[in-house]
DNA sequence: CCGCATCCGTTTCGATACTG
DNA sequence: CAGTATCGAAACGGATGCGG
């Protein structure tokens, strides 16, 4: 069962077969930065359920994706992890977050918030060409503990991570404003006059942010507003 | 109901809601060439009901990736276009597509072919920088009809149309046999000497073929084989 | 504890039939 | 042609239990 569920040769529809149903992208998700164990999937992932989550790593082990490894004693775990055609799906995850980004300007309540999932959402706007040799440090309030990423700019482009040094300033403010500075929603100018960012350090520092990151390729979006298109082009098959 | 899926704060899980669900990612890529009516995605995703279809097609209205048109008399059909924000996921439907193209490689039975389809697959694989200055010609075996498929090197990058025009060389092959020319899997020396591809023209013009796509960054996979993983790395958080 | 398997109420899917 | 109505089948989410 399962295994074929678009009787279509494209390729676009064989990847929807792996990684298209409910949670699955999200399972490789948490395993694109570390190995991680059932138990630690299963809190990362909340709403979850262990049936489901057992029969998805099945489904990916069985698809090659992820291996299952068996530490020794005295541990004696089973973690997963990606194999190397797993890895392989990380530039289509971070082309993904990339547009999903935009998607974060409008935040919800009662959401989770992780490290990771910052990283990678600036990973996806970060530029992957050279960019201003600078390091930046930002603090997001997260719901308990404040979640601290690194950008430094370099000529194989900028990296996002959670090692910590020298920063010019250092910005505390919510998620959705991170992400706004990184999509280039917001500009650092508007940025130093916002009275809910914290900077500490050098304010001309956030100067270069929009040299560090690359923007989306479309415009965002508002949910639940229709813009009625009034174009008249008649373009058929 | 539906709209949140996941109460995460992560740019991926935010795509995931919009596109994760069950043949939504099709729907997106059927609409990527055209616009098109209902019954015309009704007839090219087989296997989706009616209700499906509608239901898809309002919660992308309504998550802005979709405009549905109202054609003015006598045509008086209505279709559904990409929004700019639904153009938006072409990168992201292009590096899963490639990504999924490796597992083209492995052919199934039953299958429809669609010349849109494998003009994604080959663009997904097309080398986006500079690229020789060739133009070839594939010709696939379809079920009923053949599909014919021109790329053209430039120094823009690799293009895949459908358009037809003065080619050094025509090959007629199968499907997976074409992507496996695109994925580097076979080369050109070896299709050469394939008996079940037909070549028409100068062979020698099929020497260029590894330049004019990039190849996936992860090596492909067999279904259904378990390469025991024997590194020995301990990479816990 | 950890990795699931089982059970059960609710949601979603897929096929067919039917309507404006 | 563009959907809606209906219904059985499958999947999902939550809880609980069980073996290592």
């Amino acid at each position: 069962m399962g295994g074929t569920r678009y009787p279509q040769f494209c390729a676009l529809a064989r990847a929807a077969e792996v990684v298209g149903e409910r949670w699955t992208l999200l399972i490789v998700r948490e395993l694109l930065a570390t190995p991680r164990r059932f138990a630690d999937l299963r809190e990362r992932l909340q709403g979850l359920s262990p049936s489901v989550l057992a029969e998805r790593l099945a489904r990916l082990e069985t698809a090659g994706l992820i291996a299952r490894r068996h530490l020794e004693a005295p541990t004696a775990i089973t973690v997963y992890e990606l194999t190397a055609a797993g890895r392989g799906l990380e530039p289509a995850l971070l082309a993904l977050a990339r547009w999903g980004a935009q998607r974060l300007l409008s935040p919800r309540s009662r959401e989770r918030l992780d490290g990771e999932w910052l990283r990678l959402a600036l990973r996806a706007c970060a530029r992957p060409a050279a960019s201003p040799a600078v390091a930046l440090q930002f603090r997001v309030r997260a719901h308990r503990t404040d979640v601290l990423l690194r950008i430094e700019g370099g000529p194989h482009g900028t990296q996002v991570t959670d090692a910590l040094g020298p920063t010019a300033v250092t910005v505390s403010a919510d998620p959705a404003t991170v992400i706004a500075l990184a999509t280039g929603r917001l500009a650092p100018s508007a940025a130093r006059r916002d009275r809910t960012i914290r900077i500490e350090g050098d304010p001309t520092a956030l100067d270069p942010l929009p040299a560090l990151f690359h923007f989306p390729d479309e415009l965002p979006h508002s949910p639940a507003r229709h813009d009625p298109i009034t174009e008249s082009r008649s373009n058929t098959t």
